[in-house]
RNA sequence: GCGGGCAUGGCGGAAUUGGCAGACGCGCAAGAUUUAGGAUCUUGUGCCGCAAGGUGUGCAGGUUCAAAUCCUGUUGCCCGCACCA
């Protein structure tokens, strides 16, 4: 036989698979259904790096796995390709961004398939095809008439330079990661989605779904449900300032008020302030700061804020005067925009107040309000709080929020950190929001017969002055008529976010080519929900959360059948460079699949990526160590040449054989594809001290198949076997035949092992303890000691506990 | 700051979930083979020790006959934070 040539025999079987569409999924209802899903990836310039194939591989080798099992599998593979870097790099580069993107889709896809995959190509679907965005568009649309987009003021990022809106990635340092000007805020109307609608539902329908703990929990902690109260504090301008707090039990304590720099109020209430100038100044500084650098600054350096001389606030429940500030650790987006500050018992509220010399008074018994506040609280007894002393927390926040909404002062709510979602780009690259605006209408809708409303190919794609979308400045495709009145109007010129093609993309999947619908009622009934949806953990907030989103609405408009898109949920671990870092281009420890590939095939770089460690734990690559993946192949090659002829098990092999079976499909099943591979590394090594019959390494190739397809069917093929391995039937165990006769048990003294005896599988205590003692190294660690205890577990183990 | 996670030989990692720590692989060492090899095969390989033995899962305690695994405290590192995808 050849000597094992990847070169040769990988791309002869990509062909085979390509041509012979030996892995497209069909609507089959005689068969078990699984949708097997993995996110698409943004096609960016740099090509694919050796981290896109880990999830990749993963549930190939899952998927191909469960068609062996006869399970109708549906694995389709797609482009998620508006967005920001795209557009940036045509910006730089002077390329039309469709072209850069038909580029980037031409060479991950060809990268993609050189790997090997399993997925049904002809199902591929594309974000920024029309026929893809049309049902964008359309989805949008439904949510604009149920009343869940709405245009807001909101505050972005802006270069004063550049004149462009920048993402929160582009600022570094609070400066514009292109030209290093100066960022400020700028207040643009914006097209928000009303997720929080939903953000109950999003988190009580966790519950019948198999995701990863840790997936559940982050959503959960994100949507950040609350139990609290609304309570209103009357102002001496005359409004009131509403406040949402968890601990409604602490009003009495509350000595001050903060605002929100932003709060609407501030307006409102100018010609009362006294001190309007020194307020201006302080909303301008904090305009120039994010959310995240306002809360993250907050707790490490000293507070700051202004106090309103003009206004002040009154406690209902104290009945007491309060002065009001304004302070940047109050955020305008969560909760009202204001809070009441108990300083007593809340950090921040606490080094405020000392540094502003605001009374701290002590409501909650235990702690000592002079050196910090008494946070820790949750069984603590009421004080200075009239009514409310003696009470435990608890009781006190019932009984507080009765007695707020008798004096209709306030009432019991719940409250989420999730924001509504910003849905609107000044951008370009994107989908076009298929809304037009009419000076007697208002904002109309376009009708459904209109989409899609594709984006015009125009060469000035960079932003404008204004920091609108460069669509603005097309005339020509802005001005229409009114859908309503027929009256001259213009239409929406911001585009899209990224996020929103990706949000129902695995809809598409079940009936790609569609063009009546986002799919028939059939194919979604086949193949919805999808069964197993793999992703990286930093999708699990915003991608994970807004797909759930949409399909959910989807669901309440009856587009979809289901509640939820997703039953299971699994993410991936990072792979690092070799040096332990992310790997990026400007750290320079980038690794390419195609050097892989070119100096050690496909098969080895699979098998090394899932023996690399842990599916879940960011591992950091290591070229040197692919070798060791290479060398089981070229052993698991060489060994088909010195095959016994038998075509069963030899008897001294069964155990192994279907233990390694039991193993290898447990583990895969549960995405412990390193240690199934470990496990067919160590009958590999069994084979090359005993021998391998036909039989027997034809098992070996068929389990190791989903990891290594290509030379697997290569070496099916040269030992003389019918048909393809993919359609062979996956190797079955017998769980009996996986026992030993015999097992051996360790023997420790005190917990130290001392010796090893060998046992009948199942023998019981006593004859394991006589065995045990008659164990010449136990025998010498019990001579002259009393025996207090003996632990007997079977087939395991037996531990003297010793006294003297 | 808030939220999520991680820590085991020279390296990547394993440990049936409280039961022999270090499976499997890389690397390294010795030997065999080869015209040669950075190829292949065999053997060895946590640390200290000639050995008996001792010791060992970030650190400090605790629970238990028994702890990488459970509890308390602590240190370090990584990821996300809503306009990157």
């Amino acid at each position: 036989m050849t000597k094992y040539d990847p070169r040769q025999i990988e791309p002869k079987w990509q062909r085979h698979w390509l041509q012979n569409k030996t892995f497209a999924a069909k609507l089959d209802k005689e068969k078990p259904k699984f949708y097997a899903l993995v996110e698409f990836p943004y096609p960016s310039a740099q090509g694919l790096h050796v981290g896109h194939p880990r999830p990749y591989t993963a549930i190939d080798v899952l998927v191909r796995k469960r068609r062996m099992q006869g399970q109708n599998v549906l694995f389709p593979m797609g482009w998620d390709a508006f967005g920001l870097p795209t557009e940036n790099f045509a910006i730089k580069n002077h390329i039309h961004p469709a072209i850069v993107t038909k580029n980037n889709i031409d060479r991950f896809r060809a990268q993609i398939q050189a790997l090997g995959m399993s997925f049904d190509w002809d199902r591929e679907v594309n974000t920024t095809d029309p026929a893809y965005y049309k049902w964008t568009q359309w989805i949008f649309l439904q949510l604009y008439k149920q009343g869940l987009a709405y245009k807001k003021e909101m505050s972005v990022n802006w270069c004063t330079s550049c004149k462009v809106v920048l993402a929160n990635e582009e600022v570094v340092n609070g400066a514009c990661e292109r030209c290093g000007g100066e960022v400020t805020r700028k207040v643009k109307s914006q097209w928000m989605l009303k997720i929080t609608e939903y953000a109950g539902r999003l988190i009580d329908d966790l519950e019948g779904l198999d995701y990863i703990e840790r997936v559940s929990t982050s959503q959960k902690n994100w949507i950040g449900r609350s139990h609290g109260a609304d309570i209103t504090f009357g102002t001496s301008a005359g409004d009131d300032l509403v406040v949402f707090t968890t601990r409604p039990d602490t009003v009495f304590g509350a000595t001050y008020m903060v605002m929100s720099p932003e709060h609407p109020y501030l307006q409102k209430w100018a010609p009362l302030l006294q001190n309007g100038d020194e307020i201006a100044a302080y909303q301008a500084e904090a305009a120039r700061k994010s959310d995240f650098e306002r809360t993250e600054l907050a707790a490490d350096k000293e507070k700051t804020g202004v106090r309103l001389a003009g206004v002040h606030a009154i406690n209902p429940a104290t009945g007491k005067d309060m002065p009001v500030y304004i302070s940047d650790y109050v955020l305008a987006s969560y909760g009202t925009g204001a809070i009441m500050a108990v300083p007593g018992h809340d950090e921040r509220d606490w080094a405020f107040a000392k540094k502003f010399g605001l009374p701290i008074v002590e409501v909650v018994a235990g702690g000592d309000i002079e050196k910090a506040a008494y946070t820790d609280i949750e069984q603590g007894t009421m004080v200075n709080s009239d009514f409310l002393d003696g009470l435990s927390v608890a009781e006190a926040k019932k009984t507080v929020t009765d007695w707020l909404m008798r004096k209709e002062k306030g009432a019991a709510r719940v409250n989420y950190k999730l924001r509504d979602w910003v849905f609107s780009r000044q951008r370009y690259w994107g989908e076009p929001i298929p809304m037009v605006w009419c000076d007697t209408c208002g904002w109309v809708p376009l009708p459904e017969d209109q989409l899609p409303l594709e984006l015009p190919y125009i060469e000035d794609f960079e932003p404008t002055e204004e920091g609108d979308s460069p669509l603005a400045r097309h005339e020509e495709w802005v001005r229409t008529t009114c859908p309503k009145c027929g009256a001259a109007a213009r239409r929406e010129t911001d585009t899209m976010p990224q996020w929103a093609g990706s949000s129902w993309y695995f809809l598409r999947y079940c009936d790609p080519h569609n063009s009546q619908a986002i799919a028939s009622d059939e194919a979604l009934a086949y193949w919805m929900p999808v069964d197993w949806y793999n992703g990286g953990m930093e999708h699990t907030t915003l991608h994970l959360l807004y797909s759930r989103f949409w399909h959910k609405f989807l669901f309440d408009i009856g587009v979809v059948k289901d509640s939820e898109p997703y039953m299971k949920r699994t993410s991936h671990g990072m792979i690092l460079g070799e040096d332990g870092q992310k790997m990026s281009k400007s750290r320079g420890n980038v690794v390419n699949p195609d050097d892989v590939i070119a100096e050690y095939g496909a098969d080895t770089m699979r098998v090394y990526e899932m023996f690399i460690g842990d599916f879940e734990k960011t591992a950091p690559w290591n070229t040197a160590s692919t070798k060791g993946s290479r060398r089981f192949l070229d052993r698991v090659w060489a060994l088909a040449e010195h095959l016994l002829p038998q075509e069963g098990y030899r008897p001294e092999m069964e155990s192994v054989m279907h233990r390694t079976i039991h193993k290898v499909g447990h583990d895969v099943e549960n995405l412990k594809h390193n240690t199934a591979i470990a496990a067919m590394m160590s009958l590999l090594n069994e084979f090359a001290a005993k021998g391998a019959t036909r039989g027997e390494y034809k098992t070996l190739l068929q389990l190791l198949n989903p990891f290594a397809p290509h030379i697997t069917e290569e070496l099916w093929q040269a030992i003389g076997c019918e048909g393809e391995i993919a359609h062979q039937a996956w190797p079955a165990y017998d769980e009996a035949k996986t026992q030993e006769d015999t097992v051996e048990l360790v023997v420790q003294v005190n917990g130290k092992p001392r010796g090893h005896i060998t046992l009948p599988a199942g023998a019981p205590k006593e004859e394991a303890l006589a065995a045990a003692r008659a164990d010449e190294g136990v025998a010498k660690q019990l001579l002259g000691k009393q025996v207090v205890k003996e632990i007997f577990v079977p087939d395991k183990l037996v531990n003297f506990a010793v006294k003297g």
